[in-house]
This record gives C-alpha cells, structure tokens and sequence, in this order.
RNA sequence: GCGCCCGUAGCUCAGCUGGAUAGAGCAUCGGCCUUCUAAGCCGAGGGUCCCAGGUUCGAGUCCUGGCGGGCGUGCCA
C-alpha cells in the first residue's frame, strides 16, 4: 500500500543522512490543509543530527520527489513534511481494500507464534457476573486482535475446583438439600445464599433422591460438590455461548494435583533454595524479585496457599509451549501479579512472563443511579440476565468501549436505546445502509459485483466528502496493529464510531434530497461505480472492524418499536 | 504507611513513539425529510487537560512533589 511505500521512502532518506532505524509517524493530519499525510521524521531526528528540524526536512524532500502517487510534498510549520497523494494513488487505496475483502486489516506480525489469552477464569460457585462479562468480551477480543495479527491464539478458562470456596459451596448446597428434604439445617453465614444453590439442591434430589439425607461422610458431601461444580461450569458455559465466546481449553485446579505438578513445583522451589520455614510454614524468598514481601507456599496446617498452584500452572503453561500468555483478571487481583512472577522467576522464567491486563469492575446504571436486577444470584446482577435484557453485541460493545483500567458504568438507558444515541446501532447501522445502497442498485438493474468494483476508476473520486472517507478506511490495518500492541479493543470501537459517522456523513451529502449529483446511485456509470466501490470498501472496513470485537454486521436493520 | 490504577467540555469518555489550532458521543441551541432507511446530516456555544515545579524546538502525553478518587496490601480466592 501507498502508505508503506512513502514509509520505506522515508526510513531509505533517513538513513541517507545517517539516521538509520529512527522511530517517526506518518499518520493523517487533523487539518487537510496539512495534507493527506504528514510526518514528523525532520523534528525526530533533530536532536540525533544536531541540524535543525527544517533543515533536515529539506534534504528529505528532495529525496522524497517522485514516489508514485505522490503529488507533491510540502514542509511546513517546525519541519513536518506534508504529503499530498494524486487522484489516482487515493483511488487506489480503494482498489485495495476491495481485494483485500474479508482480510483487509490483517496484518503477520505474529506469524509463527503461539500466545495463550487466559480469561473470565470463574470459579464454578455461583453464575457469571457482569466482571466476567467485561473479561469474557475483554479477553475474547484481545485474542481475537492478536489472531488479525497473524497469532496462532489458544482461548483458556482456568477454574478452582478446590480449595475454600468450593467446600462453602459444597456446605451451603448440603443445606439446601436437606431442607427441601423437610429437614432443619441452615446456609452457613460464609456460604451462598443465592436461590440457584436451591436449584442445585432440587436438582441433585431429582437426580439422586434422599440418598445423602443421613450420611454426613465425606464421600457424601464429595458427590455434592461434584454434582455443583459439574451443574455450574455447564450453566456457566450457556451464559458465555449465549455471549458468543468460546474456549479452546477449560482447565480445572484439580488437575494440577492430580498430576502431580503442585507436588513438582514445591520440590523444584525448594531445590532452588529459596525456601525457608517459618511459624510451621513452607515461604519463598519473592520478595528477591520485586515483591512486596515473602509469600507462604505451604500453610502451617499443611495445605498449599492459592499462591502455590498458580505458579505450577503458569509453568505448566509454559511446558505446553506458551512462552506469550496473557492473563485477563480484574484488578482487585494485582496483588497476585508480583508474587505468581516471583515464583515463576524463582524457576528462571523470564521477569515478565505472564502478562497481565488488568481491568476494573463494572456497574450498572440507570437514570444515573446503579442498579442490580438479579434475583438468582441473591446479591449481584449476572451476565446472563444483562445480555437477556440488551442482547449479546449491545453487551459486548458496552463493555469493550473503555479502556480496561478504568471504571466501568454500564448505562442501562444507553444500551436500551435503538436511536442514534446508541454506539452500537450506530455502526451496525452505517453497515446495513452501504449494504442497502446495493440492494437498490440491484432493483435498477446496475452491476454491481465485485469484479465492476474492483476495476472502476476509482481517481473519479476527487469530492472532499469521498477522500476523506478514503484516507479514514485507509487507516484500518495501523488502527489495529496499534490496539493488538496495546491490548485496547476500545480503539477499535473508537475508530468505528468515528467511520460510521463518517459513512454517514458522505452518505448524506449525496442524498438525492441535498445533492443529487454527489450520490452513489448518479446515473453515469463510470461514476457510479467509483462510488459503489466506495460503499464497498466503507462496508468492508465496517464489517471485518465489528467481526474483530464478536460483533454481528447485519444487512438490514430491523427495529423493534 | 506502602504498591498499582484513575483525574481531559455540563455528563460519559478518546487522545499512538512527546508533534501543528486538545477531539467524539450525549445534553443545550439553530437549520435539513415530495427522491438511496432522518436509527441520519449540517452548524453554534461549551476547556485552568486536578495543582506546582522540571526536561526541550515542542508536554494532556515524560520526570519529581503534592491534592482527590478506586483497588490492593491474609497462612482468603
């Protein structure tokens, strides 16, 4: 592409004048008065050059005349260099899009590498949350950036079937079961209150009757635990399919015991010596590594900390031949960062394996004031329940358009809205319009497949309204090279807010209503498909964004007053 | 106390590796439907980028010190 040609003319000019391998933008200017696209290499290299920015700027541009489809090159304010594209090298960019179709945006940066993207990670105690409901959309479009970048990306779900947690659950359960059975027994204080562990209870009596009524022995409440985590997990599994994510792997604690690679990475710590007991506990030297202080592997009753398994894990993630993971958690588990890579150092992995983005909690609001509207869960609002109330790609794109580390305000009137105020309807809107646009060149009999596209004579597209909109889908493949770098699928919603206003924009200065000859339906054929080949390339650049973040590109928009 | 994150328009938030006059949506006000879906478009007003220093050709962005908010700081997960 354009773009990559002047680029690579840039770097060749830079290292002319003995600045080799320097870091500069060429990016679209704000004003177009500034040009088509701008750099600011000049004023990078200054300093490296002692010359002046200006200076600089000029023997740049004289090695920069004549590359193809530029028409001319301007320095301008400190030394930026201002380049201005030809008709037929902006038309092009069309073409380009148009051949790439479905791919255009993706990019081999990964090639040949594996990465792990670990997410929602929900213990089966209880239904998802609207925490994992950002995680789940978080972590999927992460993975789903990282494959446009050419990664071979392996989706992981990891859930603690043991420990603490899972006995309360195991308790709370055994109470409900014996007083549907007619029996006094109550929900511990620390156990789970909400009405699905009655579901649970009701459902383990269908399936095994009273068998457990008198037996308090361990084998008993084994079978319950058991008949909960496997009803859960499952439960948990139809709120994310109905949120359209999906795992490659769902991998549970216990198998990190029963494998024996908790018992493997407590001998290999100690062989490190680093370890040292105290008050009747097993602790590791993290704070070697950075942390705050040194952690408890094995607790004084005997039992490994959470801390212990994870580490196995993480190794274990490696021994499967992930040397990139990333882990999606909320931030109220940061603390765990330093330690988990200590531990993970302590094995000399490298200082920064796993990595983390962390993302805050989210709230539901209405009329501005939070509101929770689950009854299954007995205190918190779940994910399932949202996307019944808003739909999957309302869901998604809500918790998406944030950046992680921030606090998330869902706003319930927002997400129910089916106006223009809604992001969502917004973009998925301008889709189905551009996809309208053809449906009626069809009705009139017009040619408009993608062979008549691909070689309309798109330098016809010489309106201002047009260029713009060209130079904007030209941007597509940085935009999301920049949010897989960054882990922010937000950029990504940005930037479709921003071209779907500006499809409309285009689209309504050719309305037949204001300006008839600037329409896409313009009885000139030659025109006519240059614009159609616009259409098609907006709706291209539209539909393959919305498919980066899990969302659905509808054809038609149907609304439901 | 210490660690991490956040602080940008009335509200919700973008802002790339430091780059030209700080942007978007909503809200407010004024225009635009006999013609491709007005679920839209055009225009206007609206800013101490939390504060104070520093780094430099240039700081919302980097550094230091404050202020305000969130989370964490367990032999809980």
């Amino acid at each position: 592409m354009l773009t990559e040609r002047i680029s690579e003319a840039l770097r060749e000019a830079l290292a002319a004048l003995g600045a080799g391998n320097a870091r500069f933008r060429l990016d679209r200017p704000r004003d177009t008065s500034h040009g088509d696209l701008a750099t600011n290499a000049a004023m990078a290299v200054a300093g490296r050059l002692s010359r002046p920015p200006r200076e600089i700027a000029r023997d740049l541009k004289e090695r920069l005349d004549g590359i193809d489809g530029v028409e001319r090159v301007e320095i301008a304010g400190p030394g930026f260099l201002n380049f201005f594209l030809d008709a037929g090298a902006m038309g092009g960019r069309v073409q380009a899009i148009l051949g790439r179709g479905e791919r255009y945006g993706r990019n081999e940066d990964g090639r040949g590498r594996r990465v792990m993207v670990e997410f929602v990670s929900a213990n089966p105690t209880g239904p998802l949350h609207l925490g994992h409901g950002r995680q789940a959309a978080l972590g999927d479009a992460i993975a789903s950036l990282l494959e446009w970048s050419g990664w071979t990306v392996h989706r992981e779900f990891y859930f603690n079937d043991a420990g603490g947690q899972i006995h309360r659950l195991a308790i709370s359960v055994r109470a409900r079961y014996l007083q549907l059975l007619g029996h006094d027994a109550s929900v511990p204080e620390d156990g789970y209150q909400g009405e699905y562990v009655s579901e649970i209870a009701a459902g383990l009596i269908e399936r095994d009757g009273p068998r457990y009524e008198d037996d308090r022995s361990e084998e008993a409440l084994e079978a319950m635990r058991g008949f909960a985590v496997a009803l859960l997990r499952r439960e948990q599994e139809r709120d994310l399919a109905a949120f359209n994510v999906r795992f490659d792997e769902y991998y549970p604690e216990t198998r990190l015991y029963s494998d024996g690679l908790v018992a493997n990475t407590i001998s290999k710590l100690r062989e490190t010596g680093l370890t040292y007991r105290e008050d009747g506990a097993l602790w590791l030297r993290t704070s070697a590594f950075g942390d705050q202080k040194d952690r408890v592997m094995v607790k004084s009753n005997g039992s490994p900390t959470y801390f212990l398994p994870d580490v196995a894990y993480h190794m274990n993630k490696w021994e499967r031949g992930f040397h990139h993971v990333i882990n999606v958690q909320g931030s109220d588990h940061h603390s765990t960062v330093d330690r988990v890579r200590a531990g993970l150092q302590a094995l000399d992995r490298p200082p920064g394996y796993p990595e983390y983005v962390l993302h805050q909690m989210v709230t539901v609001e209405r009329d501005g004031d939070e509101v929770r509207f689950s009854k299954r869960s007995g205190s918190y609002t779940t994910l399932a329940d949202l996307v019944a109330e808003v739909g999957a790609d309302v869901a998604r794109y809500f918790f998406l358009m944030r950046r992680p580390e921030g606090h998330l305000a869902f706003d319930l009137d927002l997400a129910l809205d089916q106006s223009d105020r809604n992001p969502v309807f917004k973009v998925q809107y301008a889709h189905a319009r551009l996809c309208r646009l053809f449906e009626l060149a069809g009705k009139k009999g017009w040619v408009a497949d993608h062979d008549t596209l691909i070689s309309a004579d798109t330098s016809l597209l010489v309106d201002r309204s047009e260029r713009e909109v060209v130079k904007q889908l030209a941007e597509f493949p940085a935009l999301l090279r920049r949010a897989a770098a960054g882990r922010a699928p937000h950029l990504v919603c940005d930037y479709l807010e921003k071209t779907a206003g500006m499809v409309n924009s285009w689209y309504q200065t050719g309305h037949p209503t204001r300006n008839p000859a600037l329409s896409a339906l313009v009885d000139d054929p030659a025109l006519r498909a240059a614009r159609l080949a616009l259409a098609g390339a907006a709706r291209t650049v539209l539909h393959n964004g919305l498919s980066v973040l899990g969302l659905d590109a509808p054809r038609r928009m149907v609304r439901d007053d």
